[in-house]
DNA sequence: TTGAAAGCGCTACCAT
DNA sequence: ATGGTAGCGCTTTCAA
């Protein structure tokens, strides 16, 4: 590996001070054009490539956004979102630092504490836990934070959220258009905000048309596949089964598609299903899951924006913002029978 | 937000030098242990930060590692070496900027030289390109460029890579063994190194085996879950359904049995069926395809380190790192009747 | 139009 | 044991 050339380098070979190069390179008004065609030609002679942290040090600029996930992948919709943000940013001159903190609140303070020490100009945080305040004690309000995912407080200063309760409405609206009557929502453990933003809604919806909310809850986050089965099987040992089940996610839902055809049963023609999230079906073309879109990309799209506007002292004082699911209607739900 | 404290902020309020302050955070010997604790006192009431960014520059060393990826989620196995790389990273106190090229060769650039200009110790790059000269250009020489990924050409100075070859020898063998002799090769297109070798190896043991290669492809690599059904549908049509087939994807496999199934066939009563990856399996327990699992967390562990020993100099001329499969024995794989 | 001087926050080197 | 000085690569300010 060679050294790499500095602005000093390019002054010496054009015979001119540094400061000189400096401007041109910026194009700045007050250096005569043939000075920076000359010395933008010497820059790229050498290859000279700046280096954003020596700027960002004189400037008290950053250069760079970080991001704070439990994990890529598995299940989660982090990889959307991180994807729209990594995009937004790089049109925007910005790098992101991304880690995984493994589901570790350890490795979580140690990411965030990185993160602040490379001077990252704000964070963007999908935390493990709800309480947050260990990542908070190392910002301490130094560095803009905003948080994102279901575990976040709706109550934080700067968060990007999605209505749950609204997920509720459509999904019930959805069915009870089909004719249905016989809803259950389907939830695992743990409890946590996600799920009872969801149960909540569905409460209200069932209520309102006159109906009972059947509402059933098994299983962990970590296999909500199995929790989806476990429920169905339950339900038609008791020949209780209703004619449209909503699920918390996806998972769950294809748990419940997989249960009703071990029983010789499908959807939507014996009951129909709705999912949550709408996650990892560009794998899979042929899972025609009727489900509730979450707007990862606008998500992760408002988190960058507000991040920048907030580094460049754009000074909001506060700014939640929510967002909606949508309905997508594929195949797994049908009129009522 | 307020203004970070710097060293001689501390300095100030002790009342000493801030090289003294400098040298007591890094528990430098030279320092009174009475000094030390008073300003590592300080420093804690303070809420100091030290910069890194300054303390690398000062240092001619650089604080983090890049990473740029075609995507994140989207059915490849970035998500797991991002993963494993963030994790190993941390453990030696480096950051990870990782960008998403969106499998745009101009934002792939773009993604590349911010990160040089910010001065990654290295660049860890699974292109979307197998003609990596834009990566190299730009990073001229100047920063270690490690290769990953399916598209990385074997020859490259710094690469880590996966025997396609050896996935061929252990799916026929392990086919073979359970007695199956008319066996398939499902890929799809465009042709690429991993297919090529995929297939090469199939060539090769087959013929060992004094057995006829069947290789079928057809489809897109964007879809090959399409591309499996698609291929399984013709053979059924010509009766020309081999005892086994091997999958060049593990969608491709899920692709092969979900036409099986329409069929009134299955896995593995009717025809074995192997995939190749290993996949996103963790998120669905209840897929049990039998396939070849590609060792992303090892291939993330070796990058890094790499990486960082190049940093730091240990001036390795060149490392070419090879990867094995392993058979995964699950559920669609067996006895041939 | 150009550049000398100072400074961003830190470390290295060498006196004291 | 402590600190002055210089320098990392860059920008800003201001004088020439």
């Amino acid at each position: 590996m060679e050294k790499k050339p500095t602005i000093k380098t390019i002054a010496k070979i054009a015979g001119v001070s540094h400061v000189t190069v400096s401007k041109a390179l910026r194009d700045a008004p007050d250096i005569s054009s043939q000075t920076k065609a000359r010395i933008v030609q010497i820059a790229t002679d050498i290859g000279y490539t700046p280096n954003a942290a020596a700027r960002n040090l004189s400037t008290n600029n950053s250069g760079t956004i970080g991001m704070i996930v439990p994990a890529m992948g598995e299940n989660t919709a982090y990889n959307a979102i991180f994807n729209e943000i990594s995009a937004v940013a790089a049109e925007n001159g910005y790098c992101v630092m991304l880690g995984s903190s493994h589901r570790d609140i350890e490795l979580e303070k140690k990411h965030c504490k990185m993160m602040v020490e490379n001077r990252v100009g704000a964070l963007i945080v999908a935390s493990c836990t709800s309480d947050v305040s260990h990542i908070k004690d190392i910002c301490k309000n130094m560095i803009p934070v905003l948080f994102v995912g279901g575990k976040t407080d709706p109550n934080e200063k700067y968060s990007m959220l999605c209505d749950y309760r609204y997920s509720a409405t459509l999904a019930v609206e959805h069915l009870y258009s089909l004719g249905h009557r016989d809803i259950a929502f389907f939830a695992y453990g743990p409890d946590n905000l996600t799920i009872r933003q969801k149960e909540e809604g569905f409460v209200t919806e069932m209520s309102k048309r006159g109906l009972p909310p059947k509402i059933f809850k098994t299983g962990h986050a970590s296999n909500t596949l199995a929790a989806g089965m476990e429920l169905t099987e339950q339900l038609i040992a008791q020949n209780n089964l209703p004619t449209a089940i909503w699920c918390a996610s996806d998972l769950m839902a294809v748990g419940v598609i997989n249960a009703l055809k071990s029983h010789g049963l499908s959807a939507p023609e014996d009951v129909s299903v709705i999912g949550h999230d709408d996650l990892y079906f560009d794998l899979f073309p042929d899972i025609t899951l009727t489900t509730l879109h979450t707007p990862m990309a606008e998500i992760g799209r408002a988190a960058v924006n507000l991040a920048l506007s907030l580094m460049n002292c754009e000074k909001e004082v506060e700014s939640r913002q929510l967002f909606r699911t949508s309905l997508v209607v594929r195949h797994t739900t049908g009129n009522c029978k």
